[in-house]
DNA sequence: CAGTGGTCTAGACCACCTC
DNA sequence: AGGTGGTCTAGACCACTGA
């Protein structure tokens, strides 16, 4: 890191950017290279302080930020590590599905389809490739205690998911966004979600349980891994009459 | 503020709260008690730390939190500002609402009805009341250009809205937060929002323009006010067919 | 006990706004 | 020029963890 004070470009303020937010990036670029995987602790603050040779307090914002974006964790005594899927409390972030009453059940996630196919206009689109690119197209139920609540339509980039098969699915104890990070080495860092309110028909009615024309609670997702790079398109179905989605405004 | 080095309870750590986390909560406690109003500065950061007497960082970390959770609003060069919800950028923050495609037509909220009732036993448990108290039934319509898009339920509570009025509403041209916020002191400042998809029937699918039976999006909030306390229960009937429901996952 | 993150301080300087 | 928040540093001490 060039000191002193700190590096920018020569006008005064068009391309500046603090020290601190220099070195989130530097990690950043870390953690994308994968120098350290989920799970793993990474250095301490005064270890990064003497690498990236500036005060241990400059790091410790840098990390502020990162752990306010779910991207790192903090324990204090033990250290900063690397937030991973596989941790049991990170579940719900992604799913925002609550029982109306009760405590919740275990659910359960049933692989029913996985194959290959080329992008359409719209996966096109929404996953930023080529129409005509290979993708994956995967089906799945997610049911809690035996009662069908989501149906999942993914879309994935075939390229960053090579062997993905129904069998690894089924195979697979894991929710799917540990897997993905885990086998492929593709980690969700945040997503977008869009609801509307639908008519069930066909496959989704049938799975689900419900009359043809019900209503159903549609969730279009888009996921996306580190700089911003959708790898993810999913349309969910909900069915809500036990559940519901739940979010806080803050 | 006792020091050295900041007051806590004997035992070690069941009572401990850090010292910029006392500075938090007195500084909440004057915005409570209206020290400030929504929009007015607060004293500068090395003026409240001389109050308080601790150093500025301190005070700085107090007040990082509290922007954070969007009850102060930062401003480099001017000073600390209590948020408000005249801001016109804050007017999303509690309408996840966006159109399918094309830009945000301006909104506008039509006032139906407003009248007074006594408090059910569903009103009563979301809003921390005893059945029976006194309450606020207001049904509004909210159209973006001339297309009706959602037809809200809104329950207040008797006591804090002394003069609500349909008049009153009909004369306001500012949103209702804003307007509960400058006329009867009562600030918004989280809400939790449950979604489900439901069928449309009488009043809602007829102010709405969809035939009987066709899904709507059903998104029930109740906001709280500083102290976490309740202070509105609403039912929001969503038209998806050109409008959707946005949500991130951070 | 040593090592980690967490808190607090004091002081310097920068960036931005207003007068 | 003078005030505000924003950044950066250096150092001290606290709280928590695990050997």
């Amino acid at each position: 890191m060039n000191r002193p004070p700190h590096s920018r470009a020569t006008a005064p303020s068009p391309t500046f950017s603090p020290l601190y937010r220099q070195i989130k990036d530097l990690i950043l670029k870390s953690l994308e290279a994968g120098e350290w995987q989920p799970g793993d602790a990474i250095p301490s603050e005064s270890e990064l302080a003497v690498r990236f040779n500036v005060s241990q307090g400059t790091v410790r914002k840098a990390i502020d930020e990162m752990a306010a974006e779910n991207l790192l964790v903090r324990r204090q005594g033990k250290g900063t590590f690397v937030a991973t899927h596989s941790d049991p409390r990170s579940f719900f972030r992604f799913l925002r599905l609550a029982p109306d009453e009760g405590d919740l059940v275990p659910s359960q996630s049933v692989p029913l389809e996985c194959g290959r196919a080329k992008a359409g206009a719209d996966v096109a689109r929404m996953l930023g490739l080529e129409p005509g690119a290979p993708i994956i197209i995967m089906r799945r139920l997610l049911k809690f205690g035996d009662k069908a609540v989501v149906f999942d339509e993914i879309y994935l980039p075939g390229e960053l998911f090579q062997d993905l098969t129904l069998d690894v699915l089924k195979q697979s104890d894991k929710s799917l966004y540990d897997l993905f990070e885990s086998r492929y080495g593709v980690r969700m860092i945040r997503a977008e979600e869009r609801l509307r309110a639908i008519a069930a028909e066909g496959v989704a009615a049938e799975l689900l349980s419900v009359e043809e024309g019900s209503p159903l609670l549609l969730v279009e997702r888009v996921a996306f891994t580190y700089g911003n790079k959708p790898v993810e398109w999913r349309r969910g179905f909900y069915a809500t009459r036990d559940f519901h989605y739940f979010n806080e405004l803050a």
